[in-house]
This record gives C-alpha cells, sequence and structure tokens, in this order.
DNA sequence: TGAGTATAATCGATTATGCTCATATATGGA
DNA sequence: TCCATATATGAGCATAATCGATTATACTCA
C-alpha cells in the first residue's frame, strides 16, 4: 500500500500510469507525450515496475510497458478510484485527448524520435480546451 | 489525487491515518502509540490536515484530530481500499490492538505524557502475535 | 497574574528525490 | 562486423522532505 502511494505520489508518474491505464506504450512514446527525457521516463518506469503497479514486454529493441493485471485484480478499489478521477479530471482528459490524437497519427515508435520537438509541437496543437 | 497519494506515502502518516480512521485523537496520544516525538507527529498532522484528509478541533490545550468527513464522502473507492487494507494487514492489526489496550486503559490524554516512557511500554507488552 | 502543560513553529543537519548529462548495454540492420 | 537506435544506469547537482532540539504560543488552573 504504502508502495503503491510513493509510487503514484510524483505528477509524473501518475500521468504515465494514466498513459497505460489506456495504452501499452514504449519508453520513447511516453517521452514525447509528456515532454520529458528518456532517462527521467525510465527511471519513472523503474519505480512503478518495482511496486508492481506496471509491467514491462521487451519487444526487439523497444520496451513496451502496461498496467499488471495483478494489481488491477488485487487492488480494485485503489483502482476504481484511479480510474473514476482520471475521467473526471480535465488535466487527465487533456493528456487523454493528446494521447488519441497520437494514437490517430501516422507517428509510431519507430519514427516518433527522429523529430521529437516535431511531434511535442504537433500533439499540443489544437487541444480542445476544457476550462 | 496527488496530495493524496503524496500525504499517504509516509509510513508514519499512514499509520497516524489509520488511527484516526478508529478513534479520534490528540497528539500526545498519537505522540505514545506510535513512539514519535511532538514535533514529528505535529508536523505529519499539519500534512494530513493540508491535504484534507483530517480535521483537527481544538478542545481546551488539546487538540483533536479526526478524519475529515468530505474526504470519506467525496473519495469513496479510496476510503473503501484503505479500510480494507487496513483490516487486512498485520501490520495494522497489531496497532489496533495497541490503540484498543490504550482505550481500555484508564490513561487519557491528561495522564498519558506524565511518563510517556512507561505508558509506551505497557502499550507494547503483550500483544498478541499475528505471524 | 504566574506556573505548568499541550501544541505549533522554527532552525539546522541529514537524507531522499527528481533531474540532467554522460555512458553502458542490447537489438536490428547495412 | 559496424553503426544507429532504444533503453537502462551511474555520477553529480539542486531541491524537497524528514527529524530532533529548541523556542514560541495558547490554554488551564491556582
Amino acid at each position: 500500500m504504502l508502495d503503491y502511494f510513493k509510487a503514484l505520489g510524483d505528477e509524473n508518474r501518475l500521468k504515465i500510469f494514466f498513459l497505460l491505464s489506456m495504452y501499452e506504450l514504449c519508453v520513447c512514446e511516453i517521452e514525447v507525450l509528456l515532454d520529458l527525457t528518456q532517462s527521467n521516463v525510465s527511471r519513472h518506469l523503474s519505480r512503478l515496475k518495482q511496486a508492481k503497479l506496471i509491467v514491462g514486454l521487451k519487444d526487439a529493441q523497444w520496451m513496451h510497458y502496461k498496467l499488471d493485471e495483478q494489481f488491477k485484480l488485487n487492488n480494485q478499489h485503489l483502482y476504481d478510484y484511479l480510474m473514476y478521477e482520471f475521467a473526471r479530471l480535465d488535466e487527465f482528459k487533456l493528456l487523454k485527448q493528446k494521447c488519441m490524437k497520437y494514437k490517430n497519427s501516422a507517428y509510431s515508435c519507430q519514427t516518433i524520435t527522429n523529430d521529437k520537438a516535431l511531434v511535442i509541437n504537433f500533439l499540443e496543437e489544437d487541444l480542445k480546451p476544457l476550462f
């Protein structure tokens, strides 16, 4: 319980957890979606993995991360709480838009880091304001 | 949400929250039940209060703290999760025993700090091992 | 009003955390 | 084999959190 709270008690890790609650993503995708450095993302993912909130799957040179199914099953109330708040808060709604825009684009794991700044910019454009 | 996780992401604060989920308690009682210094307890209580997890009520020179009812109402899933885990984990079962032993004793807010070390010792004695 | 006590606030030392930069490891493909 | 790319990790730094000790404040009661 303490490990969960510590792991989720950081803004960036909470956002990463949110993204992974919607899609299985690799490090470079999270990097772009949250505009964080690679080493930073990798470290946060390690902490989430260590807390058994997420699991990593290696595919060629990419590491894909997703929520740990055991966590969901064994912590139903906490999971429900997280999903409820994610669906309710504007900050996460915007991030969801951004994530969907990426998923609907032609970008992928293989092309996303060719021009990171460009993709970050593209994803920021024209998000529907919620406020 | 982040504030809740940060506030509960500390062992001592989680224990304090647990104690207050059972009983309304004052600073000196928490001090003895968890064997922490006064300033330490006071600081942790401030953080929990700041996160709107607990509320403080002043009664003469004593500050009594208890869970914030609004928190319970507005965060049902998280609250249920906490109660479920508290009821399940040995660490909290032991602490509950200790707390009940105090409540059933002759000690009170007024007398508990006369000989702090003595009361701490008394409360530690003969707890039923759960392991 | 003054002594005693409970709680809060403050200070400095220590430790933990998050970040960046640089480097190491692993994989795929030329 | 050699290079490019993806990820992980170590070093160093800045900031924040934690803690004990001390001081300040607020309250009670004689």
